[in-house]
DNA sequence: CATATTTGACCGAC
DNA sequence: GTCGGTCAAATATG
């Protein structure tokens, strides 16, 4: 496999992705027509979406990512993908998982909506970690049998963060929701230069996004377009190249619907905020390695181009 | 009333 | 036995 080259192509592509933030950053307050602007976020979407993918092949390489002591004490199921994906321990159901971490805004108790609408189930002490792990599923699992569940906790570090497991993919199809989530977005773009919520994106694309990666994936047959399409977790509202974010569903990127409960804590008046467009910092997590993703962007951007391909992108994270 | 959340019990994997 | 995930009855909320 292309360990390097892989490397390289994420290299170039995170680099061209920043390059179309800055566009988009310069289009708000410009005169760009919203098609501009549109079609510079699904560029940007698409890349990222290519890129994701190279680094959570990368990271399946097995070993290719280093092993933080965090996991000494519990090796991740989800980590050992590259020899057997669903092998004989059949451990809880080698599901894959997207963890996110999202920042609950302005200083409240909840992490922003995702945008879809989830249920609780459970609560969860969990060993060795401050907080409590809410478990939820989609609303519609009876309905519609969508069997999309997630998993939220609070931050050990930062009690304004909150790591997200998303975990199966949404089959349901939401009614309101969706359209309000298209409203929401094409709200935001026809006034970008008024709309906090795009700022918000942007900065959430070019400064905030915290990557993580951790076990992810490790998609038996090399690509991930199918690892990621179970779980689909963020695309950004527009048309996604590879049609991995299915139709009228949306991400956690994409903007929140209504009003629905977001998690453990009890749910604040901050969700209006968000109302137009909210790209939450996000951590993913593919291999027991994490990583910000400002760093990454600018590490990336210093590299020097005929280091490109021989690029290790693990040496960020050493 | 319907729907959502809480929380202890339960279960399977280690 | 412990642990993490789920179930389901009780409770809360609108």
């Amino acid at each position: 496999m292309e360990m390097s080259g892989g490397g390289g192509r994420v290299v170039v592509e995170l680099s061209q992705i920043k390059d179309l933030v800055r566009q988009l950053e310069g289009h708000l307050g410009g005169s760009q027509t919203q098609e501009h602007c549109r079609l510079l976020a699904s560029q940007i979407s698409s890349l990222t979406e290519r890129s994701i993918s190279l680094i959570t092949s990368y990271c399946s390489l097995d070993g290719g990512w280093k092993r933080p002591a965090a996991d000494a004490a519990a090796p991740s199921p989800l980590s050992d993908a590259s020899d057997a994906p669903f092998k004989a321990t059949k451990k809880r159901k080698m599901t894959e998982k997207l963890k996110e971490r999202v920042s609950s805004a302005a200083g409240s108790d909840v992490p922003a909506d995702d945008g879809h609408s989830w249920r609780k189930y459970g609560q969860k002490e969990i060993l060795g970690a401050k907080h409590p792990r809410g478990y939820y599923r989609c609303t519609h699992r009876h309905s519609q049998g969508c069997a999309a569940t997630k998993q939220v906790q609070r931050a050990d570090e930062d009690p304004a963060l909150f790591d997200v497991f998303y975990i199966g993919t949404h089959t349901c199809v939401q009614s309101g929701g969706a359209a309000a989530a298209a409203g929401q977005a094409a709200a935001a773009a026809q006034a970008p230069e008024h709309n906090p919520g795009v700022h918000t994106l942007l900065q959430s694309l070019s400064s905030s996004l915290t990557v993580k990666t951790e076990g992810l994936i490790a998609a038996p047959d090399q690509e991930a377009p199918q690892g990621w399409a179970a779980t689909a977790p963020f695309c950004l509202s527009s048309t996604p190249a590879s049609g991995w974010c299915p139709g009228p569903e949306r991400s956690p990127f994409c903007a929140p619907s209504t009003s629905e409960n977001w998690g453990a804590a009890p749910a604040t008046s901050d969700s209006n905020q968000h109302a137009s467009c909210s790209f939450p910092p996000f951590e993913l997590i593919a291999g027991d390695v994490q990583f910000e993703f400002s760093e990454v962007m600018s590490a990336l951007v210093d590299v020097p181009s005929e280091f490109h391909d021989d690029f290790d992108i693990a040496s960020f994270f050493s």
